[in-house]
RNA sequence: GCCAACGUAGCUCAAUGGAAGAGCAAUCCCUUCGUAAGGGAAAGGUUGUGGGUUCAAGUCCCGCCGUUGGCUCCA
């Protein structure tokens, strides 16, 4: 076998370079800043800022092709990578004389990490400030890439810097790997539970409504409803106490949860009841959590030690106030469910709590059929409240119950809230994205600001420690990713209509209604198609609605007491006996 | 919020600045059928919205609303 030269990642990053050099030549006359050119997980990008005396001028998706062409021209050319190490200082003064601001940024905070030496890469007129490694030479890159999309993007991330325009290439080592991934991304399209969600009419967002506010269809409702049952049982079995809480409360509930100060870009500006009646002074403040309802629940009787763990949990649903480029399908909205829950507990209890919560969560996400996500530890940040030792012991509980479950993780070292440390578990979506779902946080803040406490054996008063947690996170956003990872061919217990009776002559739409009451008696949710259509069509729509099983009865069904089963994607099973079929069917649900 | 692209019938999409169109769905009629589209008729629109340019705007320009992909943020 032939070894591999340079890693796809070198030359990945050497097409980096190979644009940016091209850029240079297609907008020759212009001054062209250059941002940062990487490669990613499927190419690279590079971002560039083009000036005509101080007036900036955008890169268009139109340009990309005269950008691609001059690319592969520098292929051709052969022009080599030549690397000179050189001081920082001189690096400072090179790029002073070439006008570079943007690179003189990024010298500075090397400068800040105490780097002396920098290394510099020129291809053609292009030079770099890069660490490289790169090809030799131009001519070893491969043509099989891709400019695919332009979009803006600030300089380092922050916003108060300027946006450049980010140019983003596919890239691999052959052009059969490349039009193989342009094929998996057209097929992780038709996944997207967007598209689903409108072909299989389960939900709409609705200009009309709102941006971000979820209207669910019938079937979406029934869907939303299965999770719903299914995991409040299961809260309610492992010693949950459900709650229920409104969707209003006075903004002086989260002036006391301190939401008001450190929420308040978040949040739906508050409600002024003084403009409808003079007499109503307070304000009111849509929720963007639950948990000061829980709070107040809690306090609503004094509690003894002999109470806690106490967990308290609610399908609650929030608003809260996204920008709007954010918003995203079902995975970022502005209103939604969270399978909440506060647990209220001693020190010495946390441990065993945090790992009866992880357990629960993970034994959900496998239910769902999820064994692909991240776990993500998030420790103290360099401001928070409480106690070093309470903190340290929090964050010992929460790496023992990962460690004893024998998970992998990413640790965020001081990436935890100022009031807590957290594990969050990611689920990738079809493309790939990932979103936080199950998050598990201690809350050393709370009770202190509601003074919560319990009374211990000795009748003294104590704070309890607090933790948040919502499992599937938000409905919302978990039936969205549930869309995508079923590609809408939901198992059968989660399938909105499980069966769909089709009679095949009029004649048999008695018989096919009987059918329907002896499976609905058995609690499955079936449909009757008889609309005038031939048998093919109403099959072909069934299947296009990827119902999990057809009952196809006609007269030699009705002479045989039995129905002809059609499985979805497998085609004619043959005949059952419909007792015999409810029993296998059971077994499914 | 920022950058870019986009917005035409319920859905998917056409239409050089010169008469708004097709397929699917829905409606009605015919067809009574054995495992992924039977045939026909009629209907469907202030081209997201408000201005402007022009003899003439779906098409060009500006504002707003929304969508998409990024940036940022997060369940």
């Amino acid at each position: 076998m032939k070894t591999q030269k340079y890693s796809l990642e070198t030359i990945r990053h050497s097409l980096a370079h190979i644009m940016a050099l091209a850029v240079l030549r297609v907008y020759d006359g212009y001054q062209v800043n250059f941002g940062i050119g990487p490669q990613t997980e499927n190419g690279f990008f590079y971002d560039f800022e083009i000036l005509d005396k101080n007036k900036r001028i955008r890169i268009n998706a139109e340009d990309l092709p005269k950008i691609e062409e001059a690319m592969k021209k520098i292929i051709q050319e052969g022009l080599p990578f030549k690397k000179t190490k050189i001081s920082l200082k001189e690096a400072k003064k090179f790029f002073q004389k070439i006008n570079q601001p943007y690179k003189l940024e990024i010298l500075k905070s090397l400068e800040k990490e105490k780097i002396k030496e920098v290394s510099l890469y020129q291809t053609g007129e292009f030079v770099d400030l890069c660490r490289g490694p790169h090809i030799k030479n131009t001519k070893e890159a491969p043509l099989s890439f891709k400019l695919v999309k332009v979009s803006g993007a600030y300089f380092q991330g922050k916003e108060t810097n300027p946006m450049l325009d980010r140019v983003e290439g596919l890239a691999f080592l052959t052009e059969k790997e490349l039009e193989q991934y342009l094929y998996q991304l057209a097929e992780a399209e038709k996944r997207d539970h967007r598209v689903l969600g409108a072909q299989l009419k389960l939900f709409e967002i609705s200009e009309e409504v709102g941006t971000g506010l979820v209207l669910w269809l019938p079937k979406g409702a029934i869907l939303k409803r299965i999770v719903e049952n299914y995991i409040l049982d299961e809260y309610l079995k492992n010693g949950y106490q459900l709650v229920s809480t409104p969707h209003l409360a006075r903004f002086h509930l989260w002036e006391t949860s301190g939401h008001s100060n450190f929420y308040r870009e978040s949040m739906f500006p508050p409600v002024h009841l003084k403009e409808i009646d003079p007499e109503e002074t307070d304000d009111y403040q849509v929720k963007p959590m639950n948990c000061p309802f829980h709070i107040i629940i809690y306090k609503n009787q004094l509690h003894s030690y002999r109470d806690l763990p106490l967990r308290y949990t609610e399908l609650g649903t929030v608003y809260r106030y996204e920008r709007s480029g954010t918003l995203h399908g079902l995975t970022r909205v502005r209103g939604f469910t969270q399978d909440d829950a506060h647990i209220w507990c001693r020190e010495n209890q946390l441990e065993e709590e945090i790992k009866g919560t992880l357990n629960l969560g993970l034994k959900l996400l496998k239910e769902f059929g999820f064994n692909d996500y991240e776990i993500y530890l998030s420790t103290r940040p360099e401001k928070f409240i409480g106690e070093k030792k309470i903190w340290d012991k929090a964050i010992k509980a929460l790496k023992d119950s990962l460690k004893e479950k024998k998970l992998s993780y990413h640790l965020d070292e001081g990436g935890g809230a100022f009031y807590g440390p957290k594990i969050d578990i990611k689920i990738k979506d079809s493309l790939n994205r990932f979103w936080q779902c199950t998050t598990i946080q201690v809350d050393f803040n709370l009770p202190q600001k509601f003074e919560m406490f319990y009374l211990d054996e000795k009748g003294q008063k104590q704070r309890p420690i607090m933790i948040h947690r919502a499992l599937l996170g938000s409905l919302e956003r978990f039936l969205g990713i549930l869309i995508e990872h079923y590609g809408g061919e939901f198992p059968f217990w989660l399938s909105p209509i499980q069966i769909e009776v089709l009679p095949i002559l009029e004649k048999n739409i008695q018989y096919a209604q009987k059918i329907k009451e002896i499976l609905e008696n058995n609690n499955f949710r079936v449909e009757l198609n008889d609309q005038k259509e031939t048998l093919s069509k109403r099959i072909r729509e069934a299947e296009l609605q990827k119902v999990p099983y057809l009952l196809i009865v006609g007269d030699k069904e009705e002479k045989t007491k039995t129905v002809a089963l059609r499985k979805r994607k497998k085609g004619d099973l043959g005949t059952f006996n419909i007792e015999e079929l409810i029993d296998q069917l059971k077994k499914e649900q």
